[in-house]
DNA sequence: TTGCAAATGTGAGGGCTGCTCATGTTTATA
DNA sequence: TATAAACATGAGCAGCCCTCACATTTGCAA
């Protein structure tokens, strides 16, 4: 609540902003403990005591840095989302027309899903447990920011169309794809393949008309 | 485990079945209670403790009936899920054709996103808290259930189509409705309105060719 | 009605976990 | 080298889910 403190690079909620180059190196060891063992066993499983243990910190530093355990995973998702993000400025940074975009769009998708499968961190936390408000917000910022940047490229190609539908419609399709993400993810691979490629139909299809 | 008791309307993880009609009674009051809980402060809040004392009953018997708090939750969402498929299956059944698939759809659509606004816990169920993993697996045989009943009707109206990518489509359709709802009620009341009727266009575009 | 077994009810307390705080240690600065 | 501020520590507190040994009620046969 009190703290003046100036968030850093994908430390939001830290209760203690780490001014000695020391305790960077601990914060960073923390949140690759976390991330070890939320791919071990969820981020349900995760025990404070363990991330402390493994992190060779105790617990007692752990709380200077995170207010809560929820803290940790939001600081988590955020990496993850700040690297999604950077893979879809990148692929759409290079379109001129719709079917570019389609291109673009179809390859981006992909990738994403290709990053669901692979990392198990960003599967527990956006798949799974998602039991904190906190990090749903963030899971909307997220939606939001991505659909934006969607949303800016759609509005150069069509400048005909309506700007405040195309927003939303572009908001939709990411959050929508986040959500196909987590279905694919969740049934076996040939049928999260085939969901996946449903999905890409149904959005390939908004960029038209 | 070793419970060989078959499950009741909705009672799926009964500890122990009740078989006099004084517990029928009682278990009505505990999910009575939890729902009030749940619309007062979330789930998450809901206290085994708060739930036993509101029902006017022990936690041990509290715990006779739910082998342990998500059974609760469970026991909840899906009579939740159970009302919203009866009005899916009212909805779609007299259908004939595509344009009055469409018609159909479109007002169910509108009657979930109704229920969404207006339920406290629905809402909070399916866009709250999931930290459960069978609660999202209650969520995926939902939204296969509802994704088989509008299959079948797509299949009926377009025969020419292949079967195997009508289910995936009606799957996944019915899947990013959830997800629609869940967003729309995440966000203001203006916006809500206007991507669930993005996800309408998108989705009754989906029935055509 | 009475007596007995099975079903049901009870709530103090066990166990686990997130988190705090009083105390000790290291670092930066003069 | 002295002093203050930043940082580190881990025993223990608080709170919650859930168990279990014991009490009560119900169904039923004698």
């Amino acid at each position: 609540m009190g703290n003046e403190i100036a968030g850093e690079l994908h430390m939001p909620a830290a209760r203690r902003s780490p001014s000695q180059s020391r305790s960077r190196e601990r914060v960073e060891r923390i949140l690759a403990a976390a991330a070890a063992l939320i791919a071990e066993a969820g981020s349900d499983a995760m025990r404070m005591s363990d991330v402390a243990a493994r992190a060779k910190v105790s617990i007692g530093s752990l709380y200077q840095y995170f207010p809560d355990k929820g803290a940790v995973i939001r600081t988590l998702a955020e990496r993850c989302n700040a690297q999604g993000r950077e893979c879809i400025e990148e692929g759409l940074a290079g379109v001129r027309d719709i079917a570019g975009l389609k291109k673009a769009f179809s390859e981006l998708v992909d990738t994403y899903y290709g990053m669901f499968l692979a990392e198990p961190v960003m599967r527990d936390i956006w798949s799974g447990t998602q039991a904190d408000k906190e990090l749903r917000d963030i899971d909307l910022a997220d939606s939001r920011a991505n659909g934006a940047l969607l949303a800016e490229v759609l509005s150069r190609l069509r400048p005909d169309a309506d700007p405040g539908e195309l927003a939303h419609s572009a908001f939709l399709v990411m959050h929508l794809g986040e959500a196909t993400m987590r279905l694919a993810i969740s049934v076996d691979r040939a049928e999260g393949d085939a969901l996946v490629e449903a999905y890409k139909r149904m959005a390939l299809r908004e960029f038209e008309s």
